[in-house]
DNA sequence: TCAATCACG
DNA sequence: ACGTACGTGATTGAT
């Protein structure tokens, strides 16, 4: 076995980190952000590369040898920033109580020890993989070598990793050949001079003709263009300065031992202190991997028997009480449950009890409103228990949305998860539990007892986390939210999916057939064309033939190559026949594998429906999603799309669809929430707003306005709906910067108070470090808080959406619990079966048509009462085409 | 597993 | 100067 060694440039690392990362200090005051970024960046990347041995490198705030040779140079005391030079002298204090070999010497940079060790180790016959923020590194690349460049994007860590032929690739010339390169052109952040008037493409250039920069020199005369001739001439010895400046040393008097480099014991006590110390949360569990196994142990009563079960639930006293479910397909069934008095149970499936016998004596239990009871992510319950006993089980508290409502941006609410952030206790992950990468059936894997305690553990942990979310809940103002309008949601959710919806499975398989007919077609026409076979499903492909083999120009776009997304070729479409037929070719390949071949595959075969599965507890404003399959984007916006919708019909002949959705509710909820009367006044009076916008942006009166200025008006109120940029506008118009500069001011010239609006949402988000809905839903705003430009304008656009987009879900949950209620208690046969956003589709029985459009419209326009009113369109039909 | 693409509000 | 609109999910090819 080879042994690797992983050399890491310390500077540099948390230089790139810092920027990545919000700004987090600890209880202490002291700024930790940069030792959180480097630890991040560290143990991702050792997690990859698994090394045997590990050194950082640091600058010492010196002059190095280089100074001398050049009094302007700089090098890499190029200025840090206060808070981070602070933690400095902490992250050293880490990597020592973590056992960590620190390099740093006098007189050199942290490149040049890195070029050293890495050469040491290489004769010593130890890999070495270089990690540095730099790209000056890149020189180092070899066939064995490779320098990883990590990149901080919206808190996650990603590397671009190179070899010699990945430097190659990407820039043209070979690692070494890049010294010449930089000789030439330079490089400002390191106060290398180059040469006056060669850059970075001029110097590759050279370097590819002439190899290196003596022969470039020997052969200056020839040279182009004449600017670099003759410059290259006149500063051939400032060239060969920058040469001698850019190359990274590497054999400086320091070696590489194996002894004191070896990793070991990085996870002690001392390194647990001091990460504690710092508060540094999430590097928590990488630290307690031992008291993970006596955390998981928990006490608990086991039943088996009937007799014993009966004799439970007679003495379980109308308490609160928490459960938690496991019907597993494998031998092992049974329920758990835990109650703060009486603790932990598990009621086990066997020979002695079998489950109709437990569901049997759990019925009154569930159905009995006097046993306050709560659960986590109940709506699998809901639909099992239904199964079980027959009625609708009720229970009050989900621990899952609770969760999600306090924090809807969380990665997840697993069990501990919520233990982490309610209980500050560590458990086992659920993967630690079941193996990486495993399914739920992997539980069966388990020992009998470990399966038990796993499950009564996590009940006592969501229990005693719901008493922590409850008080939350409250300080937060979030109880009507969770009361009222999730909890009872949960419940129309779980309606919702158990009835489905019915598709016309004979006109959904003549649509997939006429799209491979289609497809079959329109591929050999492009394969004609091209002149070549070859993966139209591939960008990369694709990319190859538009851009080198024709020749288009489309530049590189994306990081991998060239873009060939639809705006792309729509620009080209008239430069060559292909483009046009590969947009048509997408559109149809895009019909048939998502939604053709997709919808089929989901489909149950007995009962010609579709089951969706609508997600409470994903999105950051408080929207529902739908997954498996998805049915809030089923296309609509084209015809041949659109014609899609025809296969979803009503379950009989005996119903039709109504289909009821909100006329521009997010504008109108901005217009209430900005208090603006322009546009408040424009809704109560029923105006075409986008009509309005173009009149009052291009100042032309409200009847002369073109459809054109109507329609780039409606981008502009798109615009502000998500945090309008002047980039992003002119790039969706196709206008020039300036333009849309223009519209946005004199958008806001228009409409001052929601200009204002916005500044003040952006001020207060700032300042509370969330933002939130009309029903006081809540999102965390961390982003505000970065010194990192691009996260933070990201934040700024989030903290003026979130409310909007956030308020109209609140707006349209409303609205299903009301209306589900009113289908429910008028004892209607009519169901609500899919939300898509601003939209409800009702399957209605044709004799209750007219009251239930009736009641739909009424609870959409009533759910809320803003100082605008809200506008519900309700169309019918026999397919969800036609009530369109 | 990720990146690119594209479907929806 | 930064890099470029909010929120989702599914499919595909490439690694």
């Amino acid at each position: 076995m080879t042994e690797k060694v992983m050399l890491i440039d310390g500077n540099s690392i948390v230089n790139r980190a810092f920027y990545g990362v919000p700004l987090l200090t600890n209880r202490e005051g002291q700024y930790t952000n940069g030792v959180y970024g480097f630890l991040n960046i560290l143990f991702k990347l050792m997690d990859e590369e698994r090394p045997d041995y590990l050194a950082v490198a640091f600058d010492l705030h010196a002059p190095t040898f280089r100074h001398k040779e050049f009094e302007g140079y700089k090098g890499t005391r190029k200025g840090m920033p206060d808070e981070l030079r602070e933690q400095m002298p902490l992250l050293k204090e880490m990597l020592l109580a973590m056992h960590i070999q620190i390099y740093e010497m006098e007189g050199f940079e942290a490149d040049d020890i890195l070029g050293t060790l890495s050469a040491e180790a290489e004769k010593q016959g130890v890999i070495p993989v270089v990690v540095s923020g730099d790209r000056d590194l890149l020189q180092l690349a070899s066939e064995t070598l490779k320098v990883r460049i990590p990149k901080t994007k919206g808190g996650r860590t990603e590397t671009e990793d190179y070899y010699a032929k990945d430097v190659v690739e990407k820039y043209g010339v070979t690692p070494l050949e890049f010294i010449e390169v930089k000789a030439l052109m330079g490089d400002s952040s390191d106060n290398i001079p180059g040469v006056p008037g060669i850059g970075e493409k001029t110097a590759v250039k050279i370097i590819q003709t002439y190899q290196d920069l003596e022969n470039a020199i020997a052969h200056s005369e020839a040279v182009k263009p004449k600017k670099a001739s003759e410059n290259l001439k006149e500063f051939q010895e400032q060239a060969r300065l920058s040469k001698f400046l850019a190359t990274i040393i590497r054999d400086m008097p320091i070696s590489f031992e194996k002894e004191n480099t070896k990793i070991k014991d990085m996870f002690n006590p001392s390194a647990y202190d001091l990460v504690k110390r710092l508060e540094l949360k999430s590097m928590y569990d990488r630290f307690e991997k031992e008291e993970i196994q006596t955390e998981q142990i928990h006490n608990f009563i086991g039943i088996y028997s009937l007799d014993k079960a009966k004799a439970f639930f007679s003495a379980l006293e109308k308490k609160e009480t928490a459960y938690l479910l496991f019907m597993d397909e494998g031998e092992c069934q049974g329920l758990a449950l835990y109650q703060e008095e009486l603790g932990g149970y598990w009621l086990e499936v066997g020979v002695e009890l079998t489950a109709e016998q437990l569901f049997e004596e759990a019925k009154p239990f569930f159905t009995d409103n006097e046993f306050v009871k709560i659960g986590h992510d109940i709506k699998k319950d809901i639909k099992l228990l239904r199964g079980m006993i027959g009625k609708t089980p009720e229970i009050s508290f989900d621990t899952a949305i609770s969760a999600y409502i306090l924090n809807p941006t969380g990665s997840s609410y697993a069990y501990d998860d919520l233990a982490k952030t309610f209980l500050s206790q560590v458990f086992p992950t659920m993967e630690e539990v079941l193996g990486k990468g495993k399914s739920k059936k992997a539980f069966c894997v388990l020992s009998q007892e470990e399966r038990k305690n796993l499950a009564v553990t996590q009940s006592k942990v969501f229990f005693e986390s719901k008493t922590i979310m409850e008080k939350q809940l409250q300080e937060n103002q979030q109880q009507e939210l969770f009361y009222d309008i999730e909890m009872p949601l949960v419940y129309v959710l779980a309606d919702m999916e158990e009835y489905g919806i019915k598709v016309n499975k004979d006109a959904l398989m003549e649509y997939q057939k006429n799209l491979e007919e289609s497809i079959e077609i329109i591929t050999k026409e492009i394969f004609a064309l091209s002149g070549e076979e070859f993966n139209l499903n591939s960008p990369k492909q694709l990319g190859v033939i538009l851009f080198e083999k024709i020749g288009l120009k489309g530049g590189k776009k994306t990081k991998t190559g060239y873009s060939t997304a639809a705006d792309v070729l729509e620009k080209l479409k008239f430069e060559h026949p292909m483009v046009d037929k590969i947009l048509y070719y997408r559109q149809l390949a895009k019909l048939k594998s998502t939604y053709a071949d997709g919808l089929l595959s989901v489909m149950d075969e007995k009962t010609e429906k579709i089951y969706s599965t609508f997600n409470q507890t994903i999105t950051a404003t408080g929207r529902i999603s739908s997954t498996e399959p998805n049915l809030q984007n089923i296309p609509v916006r084209l015809e041949l799309g659109r014609e899609l919708r025809k296969v979803f019909i009503p379950e009989s002949k005996e119903f039709c669809f109504l289909d009821a959705d909100y006329s521009q509710i997010e504008l109108r909820v901005l217009a209430h929430i900005a208090g603006d009367e322009t546009l408040i006044n424009a809704f109560r009076n029923d105006q075409d707003i986008h009509r309005l916008t173009a009149s009052q942006v291009f100042h032309v009166p409200f009847d002369e306005v073109t459809p054109l200025q109507r329609s780039n008006a409606k981008a502009v109120n798109f615009g502000i709906v998500y945090g309008i940029g002047s980039f992003s506008l002119s790039q969706d118009l196709g206008i020039s910067r300036k333009e849309a500069e223009q519209y946005i001011a004199a958008y806001f010239a228009k409409y001052p108070n929601i200009k204002k609006y916005l500044n003040e949402t952006i001020a207060q988000a700032t300042e509370k470090g969330y933002v939130t809905t009309l029903w006081n839903r809540r999102r965390a705003m961390p982003e505000l808080q970065s010194n990192n430009f691009v996260q933070r304008s990201f934040g700024e656009r989030v903290a003026m959406n979130m409310p909007i987009q956030g308020s109209a879900a609140d707006i349209i949950k409303i609205a299903m619990v009301r209306v589900h209620k009113a289908l429910h208690e008028g004892g209607y046969r009519s169901r609500l079966i899919l939300q898509v956003h601003d939209e409800l589709l009702i399957e209605t029985y044709l004799e209750e048509k007219e009251a239930v459009a009736e009641i739909l419209k009424e609870n959409m326009e009533q759910a809320a009462k803003l100082s605008v009113p809200l506008d519900v369109d309700v169309h019918e039909g026999n397919s969800w085409y036609e009530a369109k």
